[in-house]
DNA sequence: AGGAGGATGTGCT
DNA sequence: GCACATCCTCCTA
């Protein structure tokens, strides 16, 4: 349902030119609005990774696609903050990140999950598979709840849309994409590991996921390899 | 030139 | 809970 959300301003590369892991929490509730010849989706977004291309300072981020520097597949994580970095995943699953950090830096931040709050029909057409007794449409809150899920639900694709521009909303591949953050600074979130990617030997596993504290829209878990879940009560930053 | 593995989702057991 | 889909990227030979 649709809600009475905060104010909402569109965003500026400025707002994006910190460190990933710093950037990642102001955009919990913000919304990621595209719009193709199909109609409009947006989603309000409700859980986000950060990545790293050079880490935060000397560390280096072991996840990152940006970790072994720049190559053609992640050029645009290296670019103008504000352009949507959208790659491949298992060769199934277009996944959706904002490039943060300014050019040279190599972040990105992860949209891994949404509320879809403009657009419903379209996304649970987008989203629905063809079952035994017709369409399959998933349920609401999973129209959008996975980083694959989502990136399906608002119609962007790795080959088609990788590097278009949120702030300037230029149309790429008859899409258009605009991301509006929250006019108020923060509501509560909480921050854990991130999900599918281990620490490496000698170093922790860093809590760079981050979600909206008590929302239902969050990604399921998954170990990969060796991640660990997040331990109770670590780390609510806004919620006290 | 070849191959392993992946920031995942789905359906079945 | 587990297997598998599906294909691209980057590392190694």
């Amino acid at each position: 349902m649709v809600l009475a959300q905060s104010a909402m301003r569109p965003a500026t590369r400025a707002d994006l030119l910190g460190y990933a892991v710093d950037v990642a929490p102001t955009l919990l509730g913000g919304v990621l609005r595209v719009s193709t010849d199909d109609g409009v989706v947006a989603v309000r977004i409700t859980e986000i990774e950060a990545y790293h291309g050079q880490g935060t300072g000397d560390v280096p981020d072991p996840g990152s696609h940006a970790r072994m520097g720049r190559t053609d597949r992640n050029a645009t994580m290296w670019g103008e903050p504000g352009h949507l970095y959208v790659y491949l995943s298992h060769g199934i699953h277009s996944c959706v990140n904002v490039a943060a950090g300014p050019e040279g830096r190599g972040d990105g931040i992860l949209l891994r999950a949404g509320e879809v709050v403009e657009g419903l029909e379209l996304a649970r057409e987008r989203r629905s598979l063809p079952g035994p007794d017709g369409l399959r449409v998933p349920r609401d809150r999973d129209l959008a709840r996975g980083p694959g899920r989502l990136g399906q639900a608002i119609g962007l694709q790795h080959a088609l849309h990788d590097g278009m521009d949120a702030i300037t909303r230029t149309p790429r591949a008859g899409a258009s994409a605009e991301l509006f953050l929250r006019a108020e600074p923060l509501i509560a979130f909480s921050t854990g590991p991130r999900v599918g990617v281990a620490g490496i030997a000698g170093t922790s596993v860093f809590p760079w996921r981050f979600w909206i504290t008590g929302d239902s829209i969050v990604s399921p878990f998954r170990p990969g390899r060796g991640a660990t879940e997040p331990l109770a009560g670590s780390a609510t930053p806004g919620s006290t």
